[in-house]
RNA sequence: GGUGGGGUGGGUGAGUGGUUAAUACCAGCAGACUGUAAAUCUGCCGCCUUGACUGGCUACGCAGGUUCGAAUCCUGCCCCCACCA
């Protein structure tokens, strides 16, 4: 059976470019992977999505748990066969869910109970259980069962949460036994570098092919996330993939690859889509502003997707205000592409070894005076 | 011609004596969104004024009246809708 196989290629300071290779086909890293929750990556097909150069997509292990259940996806042909995306797929084990749905579950050693969101009834996770969803699912990638602290807890739980994360890491391990698909794990350590240090390090010695940074991105100021990205990032081994779960702000992929992550998954520009937001080399901005209306020009001149290749601005502003759902899939497919073709970007920067120059000039025009973008340099130490 | 109902801020439409510059929704103007309970959520939205959660002005078809006080009550007029003839 194939393996998940990690190689490194290139490297410029901390940021590296590697070739990830998967049962269901090779990936370049640094990569952005859009997130599918519920087996589709909303409001985008398959085919649009291989047309944008995406590569690697994400599903969520406790959404398809609820529904449709993994006996039928099995049943069905496995996940890959399911949504008809061929291409490497990596599933959240649901420990998002833990954050996300906070006051619907109940987390003890063993594990996590949830009150469905959909219909109230519980369900019980725990680590064994994930793996064999996991499993069933059939990700070339299934990620370790974690219990993430939220922003804004204090540092009791960071640590509690982050021990039981260590502990539940080494019962994934265990109980993981699909052979055509790797286990990753994910480090925690709540808002305190040294915690993070530290728990990169322990879940980085436990033998995982691939290691996940989590907690991130979950509310914190952009001040303590790059300072604790650094920590996690800087303690995992280099060996083996980085991936940073969570993150996709652009001014963040920037920062992040800079140092040292190579894989990235994000509602972000999906999300953003379907409410009106998109990218440009210049910043966020959303389309439904007045200024707008008769834009004859695309929403990012120097962007090769089909959206860009083919509308006017005036026309998706057009679109959004008249609630037409492709203006929503439109902006969905230019964000995902630009967020694809930044990684493309970074990835070249690196052969060239100029990542430094283009991490400057790329955050020089995004949003420069945002504290986010201000706040990426800093990271850099631009 | 008769009977009944109704005319409210850009639109639809609450409100039947004071706490109402006036509910709500839409439209309009902005903002937010980071391992998706999200095609969602938030703010502003008469005019002028102020550093300000400041001060003032105008407003519920039109005109007049009652009252300390009216979009709300009375009178007249104008207009709209339904039914009857």
């Amino acid at each position: 059976m194939a393996r998940v196989v990690f190689a490194l290629e290139a490297s410029d300071g901390a940021a590296r470019v590697g070739r990830l290779s998967t049962p269901h086909g090779p990936v370049e890293t640094p990569v952005f992977m859009p997130v599918g929750t519920q087996a589709t990556v909303k409001a985008l097909a398959p085919d649009e999505l291989r047309a944008i150069g995406a590569s690697f997509v994400l599903a969520n292990t406790y959404h398809l748990f609820l529904r449709p259940g993994p006996d039928l996806i099995a049943q069905l042909g496995g996940l890959h066969r399911f949504m008809a995306w061929d291409g490497p797929i990596l599933t959240d084990s649901g420990g998002f869910q833990v954050i996300s749905l906070a006051d619907l579950r109940k987390i003890d050693e063993s594990g996590v109970t949830f009150k469905s969101h959909v219909d109230g009834t519980t369900l019980k996770l725990s680590p064994e259980s994930v793996m064999e969803v996991e499993a069933k699912l059939g990700a070339d990638v299934a990620m370790a069962f974690d219990t993430p602290p939220r922003w804004g807890t204090d540092p009791t739980e960071w640590k509690a949460s982050t021990a039981r994360t260590h502990r539940w890491a080494e019962r994934c391990l265990r109980a993981h036994a699909r052979a055509d698909q790797v286990l990753f794990g994910i480090c925690q350590g709540g808002f305190d570098a040294a915690a993070r240090a530290d728990s990169a390090r322990t879940v980085g010695s436990l033998g995982f092919p691939g290691h996940a940074v989590g907690g991130l991105s979950v509310g914190e100021p952009k001040d303590v996330l790059f300072p604790m990205l650094a920590a996690s990032l800087g303690a995992l081994p280099c060996d083996r993939p980085r991936y940073v779960m969570g993150l996709g702000a652009p001014e963040d992929l920037v920062a992040a690859v800079g140092l040292g992550a190579d894989m990235f998954d994000c509602v972000l520009p999906t999300r953003l889509g379907r409410n009106g937001a998109f990218f440009t080399p210049e910043g966020r901005r959303n389309i439904d502003n007045a200024r707008f209306r008769a834009e004859a020009a695309p929403l990012d001149r120097s962007c090769d997707c089909y959206c860009c290749r083919t509308f006017s601005t005036a026309y998706l502003h057009h679109l959004v205000r008249v609630e037409e759902i492709l203006g929503l899939r439109l902006l969905s497919l230019h964000n995902v592409r630009f967020l694809v073709r930044l990684m493309e970007r970074a990835r070249a920067a690196v052969r060239a070894g100029a990542y430094r120059a283009f991490a400057d000039d790329f955050l020089g025009r995004y949003a420069p005076d945002s504290a986010s973008t201000r706040e990426a340099r800093r990271a850099l130490r631009l």
